[in-house]
This record gives structure tokens, C-alpha cells and sequence, in this order.
DNA sequence: AGCGATAATTTGTCCAGACAAATTTACCTT
DNA sequence: AAGGTAAATTTGTCTGGACAAATTATCGCT
């Protein structure tokens, strides 16, 4: 078997972002069905089982629905998922971050336990540094604890960022010269740990919810930032969920 | 190449399953490594890919971290996240109850509190229709306990939509005859009451995440519900965040 | 036109093999 | 003992092939 010439990025990544240009500029539409495995392979002169990883992350997106014997239907035009609460894009994250405060209380270097690189897309014992602050409202009323990580080559520049006006991903973005890609959250309920509950003023062990943001650039994770929030009545997460049409 | 005999289930699966009992009696402890690929397959006497099907399973679901060159690690002793939660619009809520199975548990009137009307929407005093149900995915895990709020006077169709393949609140606004105009979420952190508890699996005042969800029309709120979630490590509610201009 | 059976198509599961890339281990030298 | 290098190990990417399972299309009969 002749090996392929190694292209710098696997095959079936520029497959997928080939199929997800495709489906956002409408030459396979929203409830309609993407070519064949088979046809897929054909065109791009690969092996079914690179198609298929193309498609299985498409997928994962919930982007398609693959059906044994019928084929990929195309049920979204972007990867699924998109915003919760006060915010539904970057740009009123902004907002946010300008209408409170961040007091920055510690910075560090920090070596990846295995558990935050899975979380926020290092790799486990790289160097990434650590920026500890408590966010409040304009009142002064503590309103999150942070632990925001950013790749160690930032580590000169995202102190003064997190001291200024804006956000830092968007300080971040623009140092680095690229811009930000991909916007993730993932919420949960978790037990306030000590330093937590010491400096929101609840109960060690109470609940909590941390909220965790990812922005990425195509280069990588560019700053993950872990938001401890008061549990139950003292903090509600509110959104507006879209409504189709609109 | 000769097929194999067909099992009832896929190879694949059968791995999966033995090696999650595997990892939550400890067998390979948290922190530690799993057998290669290749001590897999020989064990179980299947080729790399079916290994690697039930691996890359373990990795989605959290359980595992897979680095070449190093091997598996095992991150935690029982799926976390179990189920992603991605969704922007109402139509996607559509598809995730159609994707998981709701079983009514229990249907009562009951008085709304100062407390629940607040939260729903409602008036105090009132008597609305609550239906109590346990959501599990598609393979039968318990996903999320849920207490579903309507008016009363959908009581008498409200519980065969809740047996229904779609969402309950797409056949109440049939029903009534409006569209939903708003679509509203709220997320917590709070103790898992004993109730939720008792359902899910976990200790009674461990955190848990409720998740309220409020449709309206314009002649009031249609139906909301509260859907309680597993603690930290077992749900983690996952959503993309705009980017503008897309 | 409608229905049922069959054939064709499509994805799912699984095998064997190979080279690339990344990490770990072993070995040698200082 | 420490450091560097090479070899071994492990996962990632990719090829080709095959049969199973599910869906769709086609054909024939009434």
C-alpha cells in the first residue's frame, strides 16, 4: 500500500471544512440530503474511511443526520449550539465584560493537570499561565470568581488586559494576529470549592455554577476562563432562546 | 476476508461496556493508563478499528484522554457530560426531545406557590396542571428529572403530548391556536432536592443543575418546565457562542 | 392507482494492512 | 547520576476490501 503524500492537515479535515463551506453557501440545503458516501469519495479520490470521518464530525456538529441506507440529510447550516443568557454572541460578551469589573488577585504559571487540558483544549503538562480575578457589578457586589488560562507566550501581555476595559479575548485576538474562530460554553453544577466559597461568601461544598468559555483562533485555544458563579437564588443564568424566522 | 458470525450487538459495544465496568470497579484506576490498542485487540481478539470504535466512545465520553504516542488515560470512572445539550433555536429543542424518551411519572393539579409563579410566570393561588417525568437518552440512562407547568386547561392533552414523539409545547401551541412568541431559559445551581435526588441516582443536596424553560404566546406562558440535571462531572450543558457577522 | 416483492443503494460494522507522528523507554557516554 | 540519542511503543491517518442492516427505488400484479 503506497502511502499518501502526508499534507500538512489530515485529509479529511479539509473535507470537512470543503462540505461545511458547501452547506452554509447553500449547494446542499438545510433538509436536504448530502452526496453519497461513495459519491464523496469519488470526488475527492479518498478511501470511504476518510469521507467517513469527515462526516462522522460533521455529525458531531449535529449538522447532519446519517441514516443507514439513506444517506446524510443536512439539518443545519452551522455547527449547533449557540449562546445561553444575557449574551448570544461574542459581541454582548463584550458588553458584559465592559459593564462589570475584574479585579485581577494573582497570576502564575501553572503545569495542565490532564483533567483542565481536556477541558480547555491544552495538552496535559504544558506550561499555560494562570490569571485569578473576581468580577463584579458596577455596585462592587462580587459577581464571579475567575480563573481565566492562557497559553504562556501571553503571559507578558494578559495581565494588562485583564486590567483594562474589554474583554481580553478580544486583547488577546488581536495580538495574536488572528481572529477568534470558535466560541464555546459549557455550564455545570459543582460544589464551591474553599476558595470559591471564601470569596463569593457562600458555603464551602455549596452548589455553584461554573461556567467555562473557550475562544479559539485556527492556532489553538487562545483563552479558556472558568466563571464560578453563586449558587441558586443569588445567581440566575437567564437567556432567550432564538426563535426559528427570527 | 471472512465476516464474523453477527452478534445481537456490535463488537464494538461489548468492549465499550466491559471496559467502563472496568474503570468504575477500578480495574484501571483513575490517572492511570489503559491497556494499548493492541493488548486490546488481542484480548479481545478483534481488529484496531473495532477497538478503537469502543476508545474513541470512552473519549467522547469523557472518560478517557487518548495521546499518540502515549496511550489511553483515564480521566473519570463514569461518563461525564453525558449528554451535550446544543441548541440555539426552538426547532433544535425539537429535535433533542425527539432524540430522547420522556416517561410520565406522575400527573397532578396543583396550587401554584409565591415562589413557582414567579418562576413560571404564573399568579399565585392558581391552579395549574404539573406532570412529573424522568428524560433518558436513547440507551435508557436517566438524563434529567422533569416537572412540566401548564395551564390548566390543556391538563386533558398535556399528558398524551408528553407521551408523544415531539415536544410537548409544539402540541399546546397547535392546541391553543398561537404561536410561541418567546422562548425563555434560566439556569441554577442549586441542591438536588430529595426528589431529584432519589431519581437521578445522586446524594440529596449534591449540586445540580435546573434548567427552566418557558414558551409563551401571546396570551401567556404555554408550558414551563424544570429539568433537573446530574451534578459536575455527569451533565455538562455545552454551546457555541456566535460569532458576529455569521 | 395501489400494494407487495425484489433489487439497488446507502450507511454501519468489521477485517487486514501500512506509514506518520508523538511519546516513552532503553542504552550509551560523560 | 545526568544527559543525549536511538529504538521501541503507541496512537493517528489512510488504503482496500467485505458483509450486514436499513432505506429507497423499481417492477410486476391486481
Amino acid at each position: 500500500m503506497n502511502a499518501p503524500t502526508r499534507a500538512k492537515r489530515p485529509l479529511y479535515a479539509e473535507i470537512l471544512e470543503t462540505l461545511r463551506a458547501e452547506i452554509a453557501d447553500g449547494t446542499h440545503a438545510i433538509g436536504g440530503s448530502l452526496p453519497s458516501e461513495a459519491a464523496l469519495c469519488k470526488r475527492f479520490n479518498v478511501s470511504r474511511f476518510t469521507v467517513r470521518e469527515a462526516l462522522r464530525r460533521l455529525q458531531a456538529d449535529g449538522m447532519v443526520a446519517r441514516v443507514q441506507g439513506a444517506g446524510s440529510r443536512v439539518l443545519r447550516d452551522a455547527p449547533a449550539g449557540v449562546f445561553v443568557q444575557n449574551y448570544r454572541s461574542v459581541s454582548e460578551l463584550t458588553q458584559y465584560a465592559e459593564e462589570t469589573e475584574l479585579e485581577l488577585l494573582k497570576t502564575e504559571d501553572t503545569i495542565l493537570s490532564a483533567e483542565i487540558a481536556a477541558r480547555i483544549g491544552g495538552t496535559e503538562g504544558e506550561v499555560w499561565f494562570l490569571m485569578r480575578g473576581l468580577r463584579r457589578t458596577v455596585e462592587g457586589a462580587p459577581l464571579a470568581l475567575v480563573a481565566s488560562f492562557v497559553p504562556h507566550h501571553f503571559a507578558d501581555i494578559a495581565p494588562d488586559l485583564a486590567r483594562g476595559d474589554g474583554p481580553i479575548y478580544a486583547g488577546l485576538a488581536k495580538a495574536s494576529g488572528q481572529p477568534i474562530e470558535k466560541a464555546e460554553q459549557e455550564t455545570q453544577a459543582l460544589p464551591a470549592p474553599y476558595h470559591v466559597a471564601d470569596a463569593l461568601g457562600v458555603e464551602q461544598g455549596a452548589p455553584a455554577l461554573r461556567i467555562l468559555r473557550r475562544y479559539s483562533t485556527s492556532e489553538g485555544v487562545l483563552i479558556a476562563s472558568f466563571n464560578w458563579h453563586l449558587s441558586g437564588d443569588r445567581y440566575i443564568h437567564r437567556t432567550r432562546i432564538a426563535l426559528d424566522g427570527r
